[in-house]
DNA sequence: AAGTTTCTGTGCGGTATCACACATATGATA
DNA sequence: TATCATATGTGTGATACCGCACAGAAACTT
């Protein structure tokens, strides 16, 4: 496969089309399309990353995991932005991992290509920077979330977060995998699950949630998804 | 007040010791010292920046307030760090408010002419890219320990990265503002905190806290302190 | 010294979530 | 079609935290 093979693929992650065009042109050789399935793991937590991700169709979702095995997701990050932030700010490693929420691809640079690229200062840094910025709203805004509101909001921001990131309105997805990212337990969620099915929200069979509605979705998510979407768009375009 | 009355003060945040020296010199004619009072906003949500503060004495918290009037702690900084991220990292506001937990002093730099240090790419800008990456793990963290961990662990954790931040063994802060920061009722902190206080880890009266026994309190803290604390040690030694 | 404000302690009922157990339904496979 | 693994639904009791109400204690004011 020719090195170019990406050139398609790429334009779809938000990041690199936003990239002047010399600049694209300069970083689309360093570019190798790579395709995730669901569940894979794409970092580990503290293990040395040798590439930085820009995800075109697959979901990636960071979390932690606790020493007693539960676990809970900080952020998530889709075709809007990139993983592997660490590998430009300097601490090459991060505590927590990153795992395959919907299965899709993703364009891939090396380190060291990606580091001389974000030392020059030009617009791949300032995109990044700004990525990060808008990461940094959506992980301190998970934090007040988890504190604040109640798990039907917060299935309803899960929701939401992820259709952004898709281009369909079926998600594929147990309830039981949903609960490992709220931090909740399965059947937390098959209540809350049951409530907005029942509002005609959205409908679900055996690990298949299809989105029905969703205005109504945004009418019964808490702030914390417009703060986090709005400066999305503020910081990203 | 000549320009270079922030000299010893200025030392005394971690990152700006950290400089190389010519880099220090150069930067040292832009900083200007300030001092702040308890409970004084020093962002709001939203607002414009016009400095960065470099934390010398003061302990500055950065808090989401909800629609409801509720509101919790997103993160904390101190000597270690830096507060106004938004600066460098390109989005200029930020959607939560810094107040100060903490009364003490600062020392304070011209957003443009931050901006144009930062442009340069050296050392600072390597050292305000990785204290931002700690915040990043700060942050994550604080969503995780929102949702997996009870009051008491979190007071621990919130009591020993106050501690941190401080020279002294006493903290001025009433069970009232604590319950803001983590998002609790004041009942809620007053339980907790008098059950560290009957095991001896802590004592307190109206609003003055005094740490008896750090080594007690991070054997009864969540592993998330450690994870932070790690981090950052890590990033900037 | 008396009054006032602020801070802390405590009790009570309500609710959300938990942990566990088990029943049912769905889809895949033989 | 029968079997099996996986996904979802439901019930029960425990616990953590909430909201509210109010009492006591400490500091400040006059």
């Amino acid at each position: 496969m020719p090195a170019t093979a990406g050139t398609p693929a790429a334009l779809t992650n938000h990041l690199l089309a936003a990239l002047p065009p010399e600049e694209f042109e300069r970083i689309l050789p360093h570019l190798a399309p790579v395709s995730f399935s669901l569940g894979e793991v794409v970092y580990e937590s503290g293990g040395q990353m040798e590439h930085i991700y820009f995800p075109t169709t697959v979901i990636i979702s960071l979390l932690y995991l606790m020493e007693n095995g539960s676990s809970a997701e900080m952020g998530v990050a889709g075709n809007e932005g990139v993983v592997g932030v660490a590998l430009f700010m300097g601490g090459n490693t991060m505590p927590n991992r990153a795992i395959v929420q919907s299965a899709g691809g993703a364009v891939r640079m090396k380190a060291t290509v990606l580091q001389e690229e974000f030392r020059r200062g030009d617009a791949f840094q300032r995109l990044l920077l700004r990525y990060t910025q808008a990461l940094l709203t959506q992980m301190s805004q998970t934090a007040v979330c988890n504190r604040l509101h109640a798990i039907d909001q917060q299935l309803c921001r899960w929701l939401l977060l992820s259709h952004d990131r898709l281009e369909s309105d079926d998600l594929v997805m147990t309830q039981e995998l949903i609960a490992n990212m709220l931090g909740v337990r399965r059947e937390g969620v098959t209540t809350a699950a049951g409530q907005l099915q029942e509002q005609g929200l959205i409908s679900y069979v055996r690990g298949r949630i299809r989105i029905l509605d969703r205005r109504g979705l945004e009418a019964a998510v808490c702030e914390c998804y417009k703060v986090v979407k709005d400066e999305y768009d503020r910081l990203l375009n």
